[in-house]
DNA sequence: GTTGTATTGAACCGTACGGTTAAGTACCAG
DNA sequence: CTGGTACTTAACCGTACGGTTCAATACAAC
């Protein structure tokens, strides 16, 4: 008999994991999106999205446990504000194999100029 | 009676999900690292892990799947390649934001135009 | 062919995840 | 105090995830 009520493997959840889990959802990439450009309330959040207000408040809580945002009062209001340093253990977890993709390609500042100019036509959109 | 056996939300599945998704497990970003250094074997990359082999085999499949490593076959092995490039998405997506942690800017347009310069210039230095 | 090695597939288990609805909390306004 | 607005908590549902064990496949070597 075995008295596994722990959870087995994922219990530990280190930092890495949880961030990485958290960009792992198109909704909360497209929050982190919005908030990038401006605070918001957790209203205008959900906004854009068919989901209920319970479910954008959970992916806010994903977003917040791994310190992508950070929460306010603001009377009724819970205005959230991105914290983007939070990407960088992830960034620079990703950095390690930079030499892998740049010793392959010595194309990455081609590939660095038409992405942006991609970005820039998408900035203002939806 | 409700026909709704179709996955309701995360069926899309887009590709930047699945990656991080992918690295979103300590056991993964392992596998990864020790690919980094050399292509190898199911049973090589599974010594360190105390977890079965069928559970290391499913690992490989989500890696495979992001795109992350590829894999061949020689005789009975299938050795793992990683391929480093699959990551690009993610950096550039985590990229959006880099100027809200390295500067106070307002503008990604120009931050980012004045970054592309920049990383045209470094690859060529390098 | 039989045996041995490397790896995958199938079935199962318990928890996590993303979603829902319904009820509860917190704050402002009249 | 009453009502409205903004959000969260609680309970539930179905699928996904990471793990297991046991059986099957693929190939090498004898």
């Amino acid at each position: 008999m075995k008295a596994l009520t722990v959870p087995p493997h994922r219990q530990g959840a280190d930092h890495l994991s949880v961030t990485f889990a958290a960009l792992a959802d198109p909704t909360r990439r497209a929050m982190l999106a919005q908030l990038a450009l401006r605070d918001m309330s957790v209203g205008e959040l959900a906004e854009p999205f068919d989901i209920s207000l319970p479910a954008v408040s959970k992916h806010l809580k994903v977003l917040e446990h791994a310190g992508l945002v950070r929460r306010s009062r603001k009377a009724q209001y819970r205005p959230c504000r991105i914290d983007a340093e939070a990407m960088k253990p992830a960034v620079e977890w990703l950095g390690q194999f930079a030499l892998l993709w740049e010793a392959r390609f010595d194309r990455l500042e081609d590939y660095l100029a038409e992405l942006t100019a991609k970005e820039k036509k998408r900035g203002r959109r939806k």
